[in-house]
DNA sequence: TATTAGCACTCTTGTATAGTTAGTGCTAAT
DNA sequence: ATTAGCACTAACTATACAAGAGTGCTAATA
């Protein structure tokens, strides 16, 4: 779409006026408090251009245009100018991420934390992820002997998450069983992708525990279910009161359409793991599914350590969201919070790669 | 407040027809349809005089009357006779435990799980919560040796939840000093609420280290703040959507409110924690305070494990909900459950506790 | 030829008015 | 003690009308 210079200028008119003020605007108006020495005629005449685009709508015949998806999408991939920061809010939210550093070592509560911190930086809806398991290897497992019929499942993951799981078996397990068995796990399990563990790889590890084979299959097909459960990634949302007072969602299927998102992830699921490059995901209106009525855009971030993912980070918010104001802060905000993380997980990562890893504690009886 | 028995009857039907019908009910309506044997003139004077003693209420000079939340009190408390469960409602709630059972065994996920299904049974919102710790033993705790740097914290409570955590030091921490540490801190933390862990009571520990205190400074903060980690309660919110079909959410201000409490969970928290005793809860509107406004009632039930608390399940609906229908519910829901959980967690307590638990693996190098 | 002024037209919003309805409160009759 | 009857009240509904904002079109203008 080849638009020339009065209609982007105008078009870009309407989208700034729009998202500033949540009102259709008129051809009057853009003559009035934008510079673009024309007459309201010709403004006029142009944005019936426009419409004819598909780039601006009329909510009525006689009220003024709003933007349409495309118009937004014109307007974000070529008309807006992108946003500095000022030194305030730079200020601010390097507050913010100060606090995620604080005393918060797990991963999955950093990532909480950072959606919370998020909605209240933008005033908007966040929504935050824990790494996708699709890029995640298992570096080493060990089981922990408690005693004849409990352990501890550890899985040390390549974004160096340590999960753990404590297993019952109603078989008694000894001591020997549980060491063959971790050896086998390992030699099986050890550097793949954690989501091409499958239960038939797991039960095959049967005919490799040789004589005590009768005895783990049941805590085989545990240990299955322990690592799917461990696959899972996790969606913390937060916010979504602010969008209440929003004129756009000031009506209650709206508010009901963002709550079924809350209790129902899979769909945001689903949006994350279709992007998976590190790369700001820009999606207006109808562009994503998530949202009914398509009046809402979601923008979003991963980011990653090498190239394993480590998360990611977005906003949900009426179409008429400030994009440029919105992704300056979002890419400013998940750059320092990247970097955050990465620093933690670097030091474990090495600490732990180069090493003895794998021991217990102590043998036999205290 | 003594009510004398056409008192108790009219109050008894304004309650079930407001409950069932949501409109403010006349004195015609209730001679029409309830068979109270009485002219609306004698109803209409009755009903004045339930308004005088704070019963009923009446939203302007000519409506009909709506109970006020003593009105719902009384009902709840004396007036209102218990719901039976169909068998085919008693099918459907088992149908619906039975999936609560299947490979599940973290008790957060299964509590998580459960409201879900509660919301769904109830078409209202559910609130569920993790045991909180306040009446939560340590029983044993383990340090696993990673590496120089690393090491994995296991905390063992008295409800059999195992927690674990991956710490990370600075500073080399060796197996032998790790071997200390585990004999001093089961020393001091063994059998003690976790609740009365301080961290100068962790910080005092240091002295007891002997010639490794030094060292082990650092670590003793990061365990205090493991152990404070693991002390949170979680808690789920699912099904606010439910609540936006009924008329008294039909308005963007109770549904920010619904939304604001699921962002904030504290407020629930505190009153899940006033609450310690195993049994039927019920908040009348202004009765608690976590839904603004005063229009909603909140009616939740903990189960335990001997003395210890294993969890909580409610829901959060109109003060209009249907109070006799929920409560049967919800105590044939939360029973069944807490069944299913106290049965899998028996097996494995009865298990660990009789053991000489708390052996790592092998030792030294492989 | 491109731009603009002028004006009729359209659609929404706000306000005032009146009629309708559902229910009460009171009084007098039973 | 109960009830029938009736005046009264406040919300709801429908209608009409005026005001306002903005368009689309036509004719004038630079």
């Amino acid at each position: 779409m080849e638009l020339n210079d009065r209609k982007r200028q105008i078009l870009k008119a309407v989208v700034d006026s729009y998202i500033e003020r949540c009102e259709p605007v008129g051809s009057k108006y853009l003559a009035d408090y934008y510079k673009l020495d024309l007459s309201p005629a010709t403004i006029r005449n142009t944005m019936s251009e426009l419409e004819q685009l598909g780039l601006l709508e009329h909510p009525y015949t006689s009220a003024g245009r709003i933007p349409s998806s495309l118009g937004y999408r014109v307007y974000v991939d070529s008309l807006m100018q992108s946003y500095r920061l000022s030194s305030r809010e730079i200020r601010e939210i390097n507050e913010i991420n100060e606090n995620l550093n604080i005393k918060i070592t797990r991963l999955d509560k950093i990532i909480e934390r950072a959606g919370k911190l998020m909605s209240a930086l933008t005033s908007l809806m966040s929504v935050s992820m824990t790494p996708k398991s699709s890029s995640v290897n298992i570096v080493k497992i060990d089981l922990v002997f408690f005693d004849l019929n409990n352990f501890l499942l550890v899985i040390v993951t390549s974004v160096n998450i340590v999960k753990t799981k404590h297993i019952y078996s109603r078989t008694d397990i000894g001591e020997d069983v549980l060491e063959h068995l971790k050896k086998v796990l390992n030699g099986s399990l050890a550097d793949i992708d954690i989501n091409s563990v499958s239960l038939p790889l797991i039960l095959g590890m049967e005919t490799m525990m040789g004589s005590y084979s009768g005895i783990v299959s049941p805590v085989l097909k545990v240990i299955y279910e322990a690592i799917r459960e461990i696959n899972e990634a996790e969606i913390y949302i937060d916010g979504a009161a602010n969008l209440f007072d929003m004129p756009e969602y000031n009506d209650i299927e709206k508010a009901k359409s963002l709550v079924n998102l809350m209790d129902n992830k899979d769909k945001l699921l689903n949006v994350f793991s279709q992007s998976p490059e590190e790369r700001l995901n820009i999606y207006i209106g109808e562009e994503n599914s998530i949202t009914s009525g398509g009046d809402s855009s979601f923008i979003f971030k991963t980011f990653s350590l090498g190239d394993k993912i480590l998360g990611a980070i977005g906003v949900i918010g009426p179409k008429r969201m400030d994009y440029s104001k919105i992704i300056a802060k979002l890419e400013y905000f998940s750059g320092n919070m990247a970097d955050i993380i990465k620093q933690e997980l670097d030091e474990k990562y090495a600490a732990i790669d180069d090493s003895k890893f794998m021991q217990g504690g102590k043998s036999g009886n205290e």
